[in-house]
DNA sequence: GTAAAACCTCAAGTAAACTTGAGGTCAAGA
DNA sequence: TCTTGACCTCAAGTTTACTTGAGGTTTTAC
């Protein structure tokens, strides 16, 4: 009894994921996923490259990048494809950063609202632009929230 | 009695709010800030641009690009130097967008906690890949959450 | 068997948000 | 005064995540 495969065409991975087939080219090309090719070099998908796809897509939303997608593809023993329990810790971490990022945006949203109620955005009282309660002086020195590159 | 106005170097601005002088002369040829000029030619910037970088920060960290912003900002009567209720609005119409973002990434957050549960991610269950019950048929359709670009 | 659709590669282009560099001017302190 | 650090302009470079295009091959449908 032999496994009979079903490959998928860039086309037809393409429709199923909604992912153009430029960017599929570009993922490969990028190491995020392969293919097999037939006799006439044309790409063969096998079905975890769908799981694959799911969780660029997936973490792209959490603010991951391309390049930290990759690393925790190839973190994964043997860089095999992932099995279900990789999944599950995949999605355990993402879970987390997800659970700070929303907190991070909910801290915003608090003070947001404190300068809603001031009115405020003054330099030396709001919050939102002061966060660690430094109060202006003459001297110079960062008020803003530290942010990394977007 | 005159109104002595203390104005500020692009160097003190910068070390003030963490931003690089580039990034302030950036800002101010896409229109986002403005500055005078000194007998000498260089920038010297009144204390509400301040306010104006403030904002600027805050919003992207909400994911608001700056020509978003430069819209908001001249959408402010005779583009003049915002003033506290104009910056009650905006901070109100931010806390909007900002509360959304939360709202969809708790739905993320759930979602990965149901696939976490189910050890799946499979393309027919996960109902992170899947949000709209679609189930995979073997023709094909999207399945993926529609994102805009990043 | 043939035409159209789908596929291939590789190079170059795009957009946003900046940064870097070259070449030169201005200002403040010893 | 002189020198050093801060400033100036303008052009070009950088990064990420793709897209577009040219020129050619393969597959599929009639």
């Amino acid at each position: 009894m032999t496994k009979e495969k079903i490959l998928w065409s860039v086309g037809q991975v393409s429709e199923r994921t909604g992912v153009a087939v430029s960017t599929l080219h570009y993922y490969e090309k990028e190491g995020l996923i392969s293919s097999r090719r037939n006799a006439g070099n044309q790409r063969r998908y096998e079905p975890n490259v769908l799981r694959r796809i799911s969780v660029i897509k997936t973490a792209q939303t959490l603010g991951v990048s391309l390049r930290e997608i990759k690393n925790v593809f190839q973190a994964l023993p043997n860089n095999r494809t992932p099995t279900t329990s990789d999944w599950k810790k995949l999605s355990s971490n993402w879970r987390k950063s997800l659970q700070q990022r929303i907190e991070q945006l909910e801290r915003l949203r608090d003070q947001l609202d404190d300068c809603i109620g001031c009115g405020c955005l003054s330099i030396k009282k709001c919050n939102l632009r002061n966060p660690e309660d430094i109060v202006a002086k003459d001297g110079p020195g960062p008020v803003l929230l530290k942010q990394g590159k977007r």
